[in-house]
DNA sequence: TAAGAATACATCGAACTTCGAGGTATCGGG
DNA sequence: CCCGATACCTCGAAGTTCGATGTATTCTTA
């Protein structure tokens, strides 16, 4: 995922959502697009644009498998699948996740501290 | 806080801690960067490259003003002070990253959803 | 008292993520 | 027959962050 470390920001989230809906079953590319509007209640809007480069992006580290598939009215579909390199990062993921989000709120909250 | 429509990530979000810990009152730059260490359990460790150039910002958008004073040791210091629209703009993002936790939660954590 | 660590500011290029616009092609309905 | 939805893709532009580097001053410690 390419977190840098100390990194205080929480980047390539994208890419964990795509790892966390391939979690639920092999899905295409649009399939995923859409899954993911549908589950954010129309939160999330990813981009083409976005959501392509990631797949391949992924392909190539080894965290997701594709294969072509047509649907039943004959329309190209390429589905990706985790592999168990990719299910180990999204574990992994979701840790980071939620330590960042303690953290994050903990200094957006406005808890005191006393430096030294 | 130039964040996009419907951008699924959260990005800027040092730009938010630095509106945070400003609320807290007036700062200068290397005190910040002491306090979100302290704040975050040595968590978030933000860079001067990252830091500088993220207050230079928020003074040219009038979220935050400046100015200079000397500490004890006499030792060149730019404090930084929030402004009302900075206020405002640091609760626009926490409600925001609420949002933003609440959908990306809802997501990762694995809800079903059935597609129309 | 000299060296090095900490304080304090700043800028720059490289890397990465994301968008938005554009391209190609097929299928179904009006 | 056209248009909207489906389905894939690429490219350049914009934004964020790091890491390196630079400049000064003050404090600590050997």
């Amino acid at each position: 995922m390419a977190r840098r470390k100390n990194d205080p920001s929480f980047p390539a989230s994208n890419t964990m959502l795509v790892l966390a809906l391939l979690e639920g079953g092999d899905k295409y590319g649009y399939q995923i697009i859409r899954e993911l509007e549908c589950r954010s209640d129309r939160t999330f809007s990813m981009k083409e644009g976005t959501l392509y480069p990631i797949l391949h992006g992924l392909e190539a580290r080894g965290e997701v498998r594709s294969y072509e598939q047509a649907s039943d009215a004959g329309r190209r579909r390429r589905y990706y699948q985790l592999t168990r390199q990719g299910v180990k990062t999204l574990a992994r993921c979701r840790q980071e996740w939620a330590a960042f989000c303690k953290q994050f709120g903990k200094v957006v909250g406005g808890e005191a501290c006393v430096l030294g």
